[in-house]
DNA sequence: AATGAATGAGCCTTCATTCAT
DNA sequence: GATGAATGAAGGCTCATTCAT
């Protein structure tokens, strides 16, 4: 009678990883206070106890989606700047583009790793902002690579503004799918714009200063 | 009597500052759905009941609480911006540095405008998107007009970047106080540069291409 | 229709006297473990919430009981004993009345009281244990007084032997109760005899020795 | 392989004596409710469903560990006692001297078998009770004997205290292991002393009486 | 104007127990 | 002879919310 297929006694691998999607699925639409364990098991089509059983409590449970899909995000970008040699802007404009195109493809794994799902002072807000600080380490060396010995005084402000900014477009783009601008290709390239050109200005001291 | 702690029968629109005071601060120490209701009465004096009674539900009180703080940062942004016949760099730095002022000002209320404080899902979540969409607005406005007829493609995404640039930038400097490049000026400082000179640059057609 | 009256929205203390009762009878019935506190909530007339509100979680609940019932029971042996002027003997059998008697009065808070509601290791062992040790130090204390300088070597050795004989005794006449002997005053008489004849031998040094 | 611990197909004779040393020593650490049937098969290293397979439900194999320690014990006790025609002290001292050893060399079986780990109301209270029943009546039968045909009247109610007092010592003396008078013979004849010069000079109708 | 008393509903977690192999 | 996979049922605890005064 309708309903999904009870394919029962499925080796432990395949059961966690139905149930680490099911997982990223609910923690995106409600966030990780609102997620319930009971959603979570029925959407995985498993019972409850073997979720426990598999994942432990919902903090590990979270936990491990998390770094899951940090990973992955983290992969995709490196896969695709490729080559850590190449000029910056180069380096930066494929890592925009990868970072943009995997965010599309996976809404609700971006929406774990935002600051979305979660509320400051859980447990593993630092698990999640690992990441965002590998990422922002990462952009403040392209920068400081691109400038050479110029001011480097503010590249960690200027690395925080840019992957802020980076996400927002992030989000935009989740928010109103379709909107003109919202695709991959084009976010990145607004981004690219909006921070290269800046920022290699701001090289030839070409500053703009308070009236 | 005396110096006692228990001040009875006051006022109704005094009760309700003090329970907005308590409800911004639970909300932001603790996010939506971990605050109580509990905690609130207390924090705020008052007896359950009389919360219910003045604010309606708990959900009802935050998106007071939102609206309250969101006119209370718009305002002081535009009171900062001052005279809208000012030329846009002119308009955008006051709007920063404002913006900025209040934040460090007002931490609390940051953090329940800031998405910190709720997720996603919750009725509220266009109550307060309103506000940033209200900014962005504005800067979207400043935009196209300092780019004259250019290329008016991908303004909003470049408001959103903007705005999403301002906000990482306002929760860096709220999470890690007294690092350099933190303070009010500082932070506008960064973002005017990074964002200006970019986008002056834009409108001189200097834009950097894909490879 | 049958059932309770519902008396509801009484005064607190008039509540928690109620949960207590509740809570020691399902203790003394299925021991602290087993007992659920849906079950005492149901017992009380209360919902669950009220028991937690007031009494806070089941472990301090159990303590509760525990202290009440122990101060009940020694304030009775302490009522019962009077003069702690009296000759020893004296003191022993009014404390071993009043003992019995209370404890045939009530078998639930024996029950809790004695080791067969809680299990070691249970955080409020030693709480309920203070009581045994209290009463076999005062015991120890009789012992030793009433001979004197005697061989003080095993008094509390006799103390545990002769507490534990009375908690036997006690448990004995509450679980066959009517059975010839198991009176409050038989018990205690029987207990006396056993107890002083023997320890008023002892100190005439007439000593059974092992062959 | 080899050394590894991994050893199946064993007899099944030998799995059950591991399964139930297994059962007997988490029964005894954390009574019957707390002891969870995981820590039992993993602590005997097999799984989960071969303990039911042989043993049957949990109350099943925690009758059956009673049952197994009881036949030992009264086995102890009975082969300590040897030769029934000896007079009453004789086998008394041999019983309780028997008794004390045996339970100082197996402090789990007797945490199992004594009231700790169990709480009444649990189905197999009477299982167990009937041990003591056993040696009450053994008891019993003692005292009649070196009585005669003096007052038989309350011969059931001293078996109850002297059984009692004999568990009372035996929980102290494993309680506080190395205190003086809790070794195995000291702990007898303390007990000893305390019932039998008592009991004997109840012969001689030295009977202490309420004031 | 204000509160002490009270609860329905839900959530996280655990446990004894059983299939199917 | 032995096990990995799986679950129904229940238990402790909390929370937003209301009633009666």
């Amino acid at each position: 009678m309708g309903g999904g297929a009870k394919a029962r006694r499925l080796p432990r691998v395949v059961r966690e990883r139905q149930m680490m999607d099911a997982a990223v699925r609910c923690f995106a639409r409600h966030g990780y206070q609102a997620a319930s364990m009971d959603e979570i098991a029925e959407l995985a089509g498993v019972s409850k106890p073997l979720v426990y059983l598999y994942l432990g409590s919902k903090e590990e449970l979270f936990t491990a989606c998390i770094r899951r899909e940090a990973r992955a995000l983290l992969g995709a970008v490196a896969a695709g700047v490729e080559d850590r040699s190449r000029p910056a802007d180069e380096q930066l404009w494929a890592g925009l583009l990868a970072f943009f195109t995997y965010v599309a493809d996976h809404p609700d794994a971006w929406v774990v790793l935002s600051r979305r799902a979660w509320t400051q002072g859980e447990p593993f807000a630092d698990e999640a902002s690992r990441m965002r600080e590998e990422i922002a380490a990462f952009v403040a060396g392209l920068i400081g690579e691109a400038h050479g010995g110029g001011s480097g005084r503010d590249v960690r402000g200027l690395a925080q503004a840019l992957v802020g900014a980076a996400e927002s477009l992030a989000d935009w783009a989740a928010e109103s799918p379709g909107a003109p601008g919202t695709s991959a290709k084009e976010a990145a390239a607004t981004l690219m714009n909006f921070a290269w050109v800046g920022l290699g200005n701001l090289m030839k001291s070409e500053r703009w200063s308070p009236p």
